[in-house]
Formats: structure tokens, C-alpha cells, sequence
DNA sequence: TATGAATGAGTCTTCATTCAT
DNA sequence: CATGAATGAAGACTCATTCAT
């Protein structure tokens, strides 16, 4: 009768997952998620601390991935300005986005569409605004390993890197691009912003 | 005792209004506006339909704006394809985002920020796919008008240029930019779009 | 601008009658009968009571009608128990019938299916109750000027008469029956009820 | 402090049909079931989807007994039209019908006098309608068996006598007759029934 | 007479969470 | 670990009616 310990969350986890993809955090209840799983109501609180803690369970991995995708780049060791016209960099780059999307599709469309209501439902913007501290500080890091080139871009310059990200990431997400489109999109979109940058940085 | 005639209507929006601003559509119950306000709760009744119609009335001129704006664009009567290297026109249309914002910023900024639970929820989206239908209509007509340019951009593409304007908006909103700062970030935005749709016409 | 005051009185009665057609007496709010009459919700008290009366004005002639066709046939100067066998007495109270279903079938289908939440809900009840009273008195009395005739009929036996012949409204009415059709049904009806009655007279 | 498990619900359930039969279902509010059965308003609803499910709840024995009783005598394996004339089977009718209404008295009462705004406010329409269909296919059947019969009845006869049966019930039950008078009116009933049926039947 | 404003009690239902066992 | 029971505040909205002018 008993279900063994870990079969019991990863059910409540699984089960919410599913209804938060139908109905968004707001439209479920724990009681949907009680009577879905088959986990009794006031069980699931010896698990999480409440419908939140599920959802953030849930988001954990992608979360997690976005923040790594950050740092890769632009974190201590990240890349360095010089990289930007590497070809083989960019390819990987446009790797890495796409094993993202392929990887967290599903949760990143729960993160995206779907957190209304939740403590991530501002995570675009908190995403953003993260990233543009982060971005800031390795542009500062890169001034001064690169003195030669013009890196005095505007807090809102980086900001809508950011964000313009996002809109790529939304779009190829809420379309349901296959692979093949994914990367054209995400191809065009870097080949556009590396342009940018490179001509600002050596000055257009 | 007795207030005027629309005074009791302009009480409810206004004291709607500041709530809504602090806390959001779904924040704010009708025993709040009530209260706030003044006014019985179930006398807002005999003004408005209910909450959301409270929210569309506030937000109305900003979504009529909003259109106007598209329309005066990319409508029946809307620009040339011709005119975007007109520097004259460009200047116009920084003025006219400009009044826009000026106009409209704080309901705005509720419509784009505060939104969440009302039947406007997904002004986002709803514009910006509209917008989209919109342009490539304007697009097949300017195809017509100017056979010699390439025009086939993918509906994607178009997608993103809508997306992207509401970026904008959204930043200058949300960093409550100085009239200069929005200036420049409108200016640079237009610069940018404008050189990327010249290049991609005469075939870059 | 003003009406004048029969007039409003009129377009109060009209617009709810129409009202309670469709939705019934509950599914009607003093509001709806305001703006689809025009006439101010608090003037329409100044002609009625509330909403109740507006309802039992409307149905004020097809009451009285019911109660004349009642009080025609057992009141004090009803018809004899002896005229049952008459054939022209028979069709006249059919003709009678259908004159009272074709002048107030309106009235009637608001009386019998409409009326729910109205102080008149029970009027199926009611009038079969009083129906029986009457016709309990009538009885006494026909005893008396016919010694002769087996008139011991239980009460039940005369409520189920009132019942019956309430059926026979119900039906007619809810399933709009023609005028031949009406005249069938009633006829059959008249007939079985005589025979009824004539045979348990006589002993059966 | 804390009740049995059933207790509760069951205790719900006592209260409600109490005040059912007091005010109706209309006149009932959750609140009052709330207060008057010592459960938390919002408690109730771990029990029943909300008041019409209360309802149901209360009158499903008797509802259910309506159906079978119909189908014992309509349905498939029902009675042949040869058995009218049988006195055993009339015999035993009499007492199905008598044990109907005295197992479900109460309910029925509710279910028939005080439904009003329910679910199963239009129980006695929708009981003869759908009596009317089960009878008519009987009927067919029948004419099948016994082609030398007249079965030939039109469907508004046919409904006449689901209406006068659901007549003979409330008169029963709002009257509250005695098992012994119960029995008189609804022997008379089926006798006066059978005779008729059989007439037209042999051609009268 | 006419009206816009106001009332206030009332409706059912939902919810995340906690408690006692 | 598991559960059924319980909570209590909150939600939007309706209604017939009355009041002040």
C-alpha cells in the first residue's frame, strides 16, 4: 500500500508538472495535485514545503541550466571578448542553446508561460536584471584585460541583450520550432549580435 | 453626503488605479476599491460591471494609443516602405513612441507590469501577434507598390520586430527612463532596426 | 421626455411580462425590467410595490378568469348536477375552456411554469385546494336539492378532479397545442370526467 | 473534539434534509447547513461539491427508486399488457407503489414540493418526459406480442398518465394520507386506469 | 413624478495550509 | 509517514429596496 519514500515525491513531482503544463501554477490546486497523484492532501507538506516549493522543484533543473548558460559566458572564467569571432565558438554556442531548449523544453516553458502566480513568475525580468550585473561586471573584467577596445556600452545596451535573448528563447518555446528552425533562428540572431558588438567595440 | 454625479466614478478609477499600481490586478479585491475609495462596495456595481471592467476603463486610452500608433504605421493609410530612410519621418516617429510613453506611462506600465488575472493579461502576446498580422498585410501591399525590393522576410522575423518594440517600451517603463534617456534608446533602436531592414532589402 | 402616466405604468407591465416569458420570475431582476422598459429602477416604485406586484398584476386576469370558470360552475349560483348530462351544457364548457386558454395562454404559461420564487408559486396548490372547497360546498348543496343521487364522494376524490383538470391546462399549454387539438384533448377529457361522475352517482 | 469519519457527513446530510424540509432548497444557505450542523462552512465542501450535490445526495434513494420502479414495469424485462387484467399483479403494484412511498416519504416530498432552484427542479417534467419515451417503446413491444390488440395511443394520452401517476404521488404525499387511504386512492387509481386501458384496447 | 446614488445583507465557492491522531 | 478533518479568510458579485433631492 505504501509507496517507498522517493516514489512518493517523485510522483507529487511529476503529477504537478502535468497539471502546471495544463493549467498554469494558478489554475492548480493542491488539491488537483493531491487527488491526481494519489498522495494524500496534507501528505504532499511532508514533502514540500507547499505548491511553491513543488514548483520551483520542478523549474530546479532549468533554473539551474539558464544560470550555468550565464556563467559559461560571462561568469569568472567565462569567455573572453576575443572569442567573439572564433567561428568554432559561436557553433558551440548555438550547441549550447539548442541542448538547453532540448533538455528543458518542457520546464522552460512551465518557467516561461506558466509561473503566474508563483515566486517565479517575475523571473523574466529578475533573469535580466541578474544578467545585466553579471554582464556588466565581465564587461568590466574585459576592459581591463583588453584595453584596446571600446567597451563602455550603457547598462540598458547590455540589458537588452539580455532580454532579446529571452524573446528568442520565447519565441522558438511558445512556436514549437523543430530543431532545424531552432537553429537557424538562434544562428541569425548571434551572427546579428556578434556583428553589433564587434562593430561598436572597434567603433562604428 | 451626496457627491456629484461623476465624481463617484472618478473617485473609483483613480483609487483602482493607485491600487492596482501597488499591487497589481489580482492584489486588489473589490472590498479594497470599496474601501479605499469610499464607496459602498456593492454601489461600484451600479458604475462598472466589475473588476476588470474597472482595469479596461483605466487602461483604455494606453490600448487605444497603443493601436492608433500600429495603425498609423503600417494601416491602410500608413507609411511607405520608402520613407524609413527619410530622416524626417524618423524623427516623428522617435517623437511619436516618445508622447506615446510621456502620454501613457503609468497606465502603461500597468498594462505591461500589472496585468496578471485580468482579461488583459496577454496584451503582450495579443499585440504583438496582431501585429504581426498587420505588418505582413502592410508588407504584401508595399511588395505590390516597390516590386524592386526584397521583401520576404519570414513571418518570424516580422514577429520579432513587434516583440522587439515592446522590449523597448517595456525597459523605458520598468527603468522609468528620463525623457533624454528615452530619446536615445528610441533613437538608437530605430537607427538599428531601420539599417537592418535597408540591408535585408537591397539584399545583404 | 415624460411619459405619461399610464403610459409608464403600461411599458412597466409589457417590458416584464416579455422579461419573465424568457427568464422566469427569479431569472428577472428589478434592474433588467429598468433598462429594458426605460423607466428608472426607483420611479418603477412609485407604480408597484416590487417586483412581486409587477408579477401578480400581469397575472391578474388570467387569476380572475381561472376563479370566474370555477365560481360559474360550482359557486352559489353554479350549474346543477343535473345539467351534467346535458350535451349543450357540455360543449358550452368546452367553448368556455378554450375561450379561457386562448385569451390568457400567455398569462397562463407564466401562471403554471414562471412562477417560481413569486407568491404565487403554489398557485397549483392553492387553486386546487380552494377548488376543492368550493366544490366540497357545492356538493353539500346539490345533495340537498337532490336527495336522490349518491354524492358521497371523498375529498380527495374532488381534489383529484381539480388536479386533473389542471393536467389537462398544463399539457395543452406547455406543448401548444392547436385549437382542433385543444378541443380534442378537452373534450375527451369532459367526457370521461361525466361518465366518471354519472356512473359513481348512480352507483357503480 | 473530533468526530467519526462518517459522522460528519452523515450529520451534514441530517441537517440539510431538516432544513430542506423546513425552507426549501432555495431557502437554504450553505451558511445555515453550516451553523445548524456545528461543520465549518468550508469544511462541508471536503465532503459534497457544494449545496445542489447535498441535494442529490438526500434525494438519490428516492430518485432511484422512481427509476426502478418505472423500469420494473416499462423497461425490458417489464410486465406484458396481458397482465393488466391479472388481479394478482394489480395487487402487487398497489404495494410497490405503497412501499415507494413509505420507504421514501420524506424525500419524495422534497424531490416533488420543495426542489425549487435545484438541480431537480424540473423532476416532474423531466420524470413524464422520460416516462413517456420508456412507455411509447413498451408500447411498440407490446403491439410486437399481441397484434391482435389496439395499442395505437397518442403520445399525449400516454403522457396524461405519467402525469396522473406523479398526481396520485403527491397527492399521497401532500396530504399525508394514511397507509389505508394511501391504499384506497391508489387502488381506485389503477382501477380506473386498467379499465380504461383495457376498453380502448378491445376497442371501445 | 422622477432619478441617480446608496445600502447592506446576502449568495456560493475556493484556497493553501495546519492539526490531531 | 500518513490521513481525514478542520480552518478561516478571502474571493467576486447580486439583489430588492430605499433615500435624498
Amino acid at each position: 500500500m505504501r509507496e517507498l519514500n522517493g516514489n512518493i515525491r517523485r510522483s507529487i513531482l511529476e503529477t504537478s508538472e502535468k497539471l502546471f503544463q495544463k493549467k498554469g501554477f494558478s489554475g492548480v490546486s493542491m488539491r488537483d495535485i493531491s487527488k491526481e497523484s494519489g498522495v494524500g492532501l496534507s501528505n504532499i507538506y511532508n514533502y514540500f514545503r507547499g505548491k511553491d516549493e513543488i514548483f520551483r522543484n520542478i523549474l530546479a533543473p532549468a533554473v539551474e541550466a539558464m544560470e550555468n548558460m550565464l556563467m559559461r559566458h560571462h561568469g569568472e572564467d567565462g569567455m573572453s571578448m576575443l572569442m567573439l569571432t572564433d567561428d568554432q565558438y559561436c557553433a558551440r554556442t548555438v550547441t549550447e542553446y539548442m541542448t538547453l531548449i532540448r533538455r528543458h523544453r518542457k520546464t522552460l516553458k512551465l518557467l516561461f508561460f506558466k509561473a503566474e502566480g508563483s515566486s517565479l513568475s517575475n523571473y523574466r525580468s529578475e533573469f535580466t536584471d541578474h544578467s545585466t550585473v553579471v554582464v556588466k561586471e565581465w564587461m568590466r573584467r574585459q576592459r581591463e584585460a583588453n584595453p584596446q577596445l571600446r567597451l563602455d556600452f550603457s547598462e540598458m545596451f547590455i540589458h537588452l541583450q539580455s532580454v532579446w535573448l529571452f524573446d528568442i528563447f520565447e519565441e522558438v518555446l511558445s512556436h514549437d520550432l523543430s530543431a532545424r528552425e531552432t537553429e537557424r533562428v538562434i544562428q541569425e540572431y548571434l551572427r546579428f549580435e556578434i556583428e553589433g558588438w564587434s562593430k561598436m567595440m572597434t567603433g562604428a
